[in-house]
DNA sequence: TATACTATTGATAACGAATCTCATTACCTC
DNA sequence: GAGGTAATGAGATTCGTTATCAATAGTATA
């Protein structure tokens, strides 16, 4: 039983696409949505499959938001990193941080902990959405 | 219209006192189900109510779990911290990082945004589930 | 190019966490 | 006590996500 090989299809690509036209994190629906008004039939549980792939592959991080969705995002491969994102818009910036990872580390092991793991992100306004301050928030991330 | 007073039932005491009585982070389903099991008639809408309260209130921290579930935890209140969870017991230690506070504020000043928050949490196994190495993880977290 | 094999798709059903509804209960003040 | 009203809880509802399964379409081979 050797690992199935992995097919390409459109709706693969169409999904990698959407993904990495998107400055922030979205979710699964929202991609879906995106994609069926740009005219594209993709299915809602094709969306779902790809992004679970994507993720797994290392093409896109995931988080989940404050109300338990899944939130995807395309990002840099292969390069561990974490993100600064606006509550607002959802504008992300990648964000390294050497010193935390080694602070994660060190917190672990000296507290008798093995294979560490962490998960480290901000949140904020960007710099725009400081200045406009909406009375209620906007796009919803 | 002032703010409502706030009652003092058996139910809420009860939450809290189970909640307190749990090491690590657990879930409102799974209190619910320890409440019940030990006898108490309390509703699963109370537990949710009384874990969202309790958060509010600063008496309990919350995280959202890998699959996204929210997990609660008695914590001490009025002091930020953060939290090295086992993965496979849910067993938790609460840590402080004045750096990590320090550098999660001037990350996101540097990138101009504005009313930071962070989200800083550390997995790993701990020292006992690290040398039992169960093949397959035990009391889920 | 034609054919067979099978991974992938997608409409829909199923699932599960969390919230809402609303009649009933019981806490608190007077 | 008695009255006002927050809190409770069983069940219905919402909503994100996953499972089902017949139909479709990549891919390899002849």
């Amino acid at each position: 039983m050797t690992a199935p090989r992995k097919r390409n299809t459109w709706q693969r690509e169409a999904v990698r696409t959407a993904l990495a036209d998107d400055d922030g994190f979205v979710s699964a629906q929202r991609l879906h949505a995106t994609l069926r008004e740009s005219g594209s039939p993709i299915g809602l549980a094709t969306v779902y499959r790809a992004l679970a792939d994507l993720a797994v592959e290392g093409e896109a991080d995931s988080l989940q938001s404050l109300d338990g969705e899944s939130l995807y995002r395309a990002c840099t491969p292969g390069q561990h990193h974490h993100h600064l994102i606006c509550r607002n818009c959802g504008l992300t910036v990648e964000i390294e941080a050497d010193a935390v990872e080694r602070w994660a580390q060190s917190v672990a092991i000296e507290h008798g902990f093995t294979q560490p793991n962490h998960v480290v992100d901000v949140f904020g306004l960007c710099a725009e959405c400081s200045v406009t301050n909406w009375p209620e928030p906007r796009p919803p991330v």
